[in-house]
DNA sequence: TTAATGTCAATGCAGTTGCATGAAACTGAG
DNA sequence: CTCAGTTTCATGCAACTGCATTGACATTAA
């Protein structure tokens, strides 16, 4: 009974979980791309290379940060390189490897989408949330997921 | 600089969320097939089916209680027919339409995945958050997301 | 009734994901 | 050094998704 409670809350949060994000990131997706801007993964990927000034990243590293499979890693790549955003750099030290970095006009797109992605973000995540409320519920999502580093523009 | 503050915290929700939702997703989905059992989203359109002792919905019905696209749930129906789990009824008084009905290999699947489905959410949907904590997440999950009926095992 | 419009469901196609595997390169024990 | 085991990244294939469209029927207005 104490457990019969204790699923039920679960369960609550479960549903909500997935349905709060289903409702906010397809917004945001929508509304970037409405704006004729790549998708939000991209916008990820190039963040975290314009990190600390700029930096080359390994494939296993940026897998990591982002939480992405490495096949879908490897193919998301692909992509962008096609796009001509990054570049991937032979590995000094090991031959398997590759250094991803990002190109001149990957650190343009990224300046270029964070406006958009931004707005999205404060029109679509938790528009009548209070200032108190988005805290809290941070640092309750917080003991959910791991640990993730900050997003934003990188500056 | 009060907007700054604002977009700030809502970036760790959006970081946050989508970070929470992965994690346990994830190890939700992995923990219920690697029981042999399907997808939870056939889990949730048997539930649907199986409330008020057992109905039929139509399509419509179910894409606006399940979230799912349209072209989704057509296919997703199309599956679950071939599985021998749902069955697609001619509607009468609609013949554009159809009745979707859960069939008593479909019943006996859901009563099957429960157990396996509670035990997963137990396990991974937030284990380490206190009853308090728990029931105050999930209402503010709820301010973000539309409203959603509780899930569980239909009885 | 008819014509215009709207709703329900299916589908072709291209793009993406998951899974399993493979090739190349590194590591470390002997 | 050599070989077994591991790590890094890519890829073939099947399944799934999103988008756009179609076809069938329903509804409304005239």
């Amino acid at each position: 009974m104490a457990e019969e409670k204790r699923i039920e809350r679960v369960q609550h949060v479960w549903v909500r979980l997935i349905r709060a994000h289903d409702n906010v990131v397809r917004k945001v997706e929508a509304a970037v791309k409405a704006k004729g801007l790549p998708p939000i993964e991209w916008y990820d990927v190039l963040l975290e290379l314009s990190r600390e000034g700029g930096r080359k990243l390994r494939p296993v590293e940026l897998e990591k940060e982002l939480l992405v499979a490495q096949y879908n890693l490897s193919r998301l790549l692909d992509r962008m390189e096609a796009a001509g955003l990054v570049e991937r750099l032979t590995c000094p030290g090991d031959g398997r490897g590759q250094m991803i970095q990002a190109t001149p006009e990957g650190r343009a797109m990224q300046k270029r989408i964070w406006p958009s992605y931004r707005e999205a973000l404060e029109e679509h995540v938790a528009p009548d949330l209070s200032e108190k409320d988005l805290e809290q519920l941070a640092k309750l999502l917080g003991a959910i997921g791991g640990h993730l580093r900050p997003g934003g523009c990188g500056n």
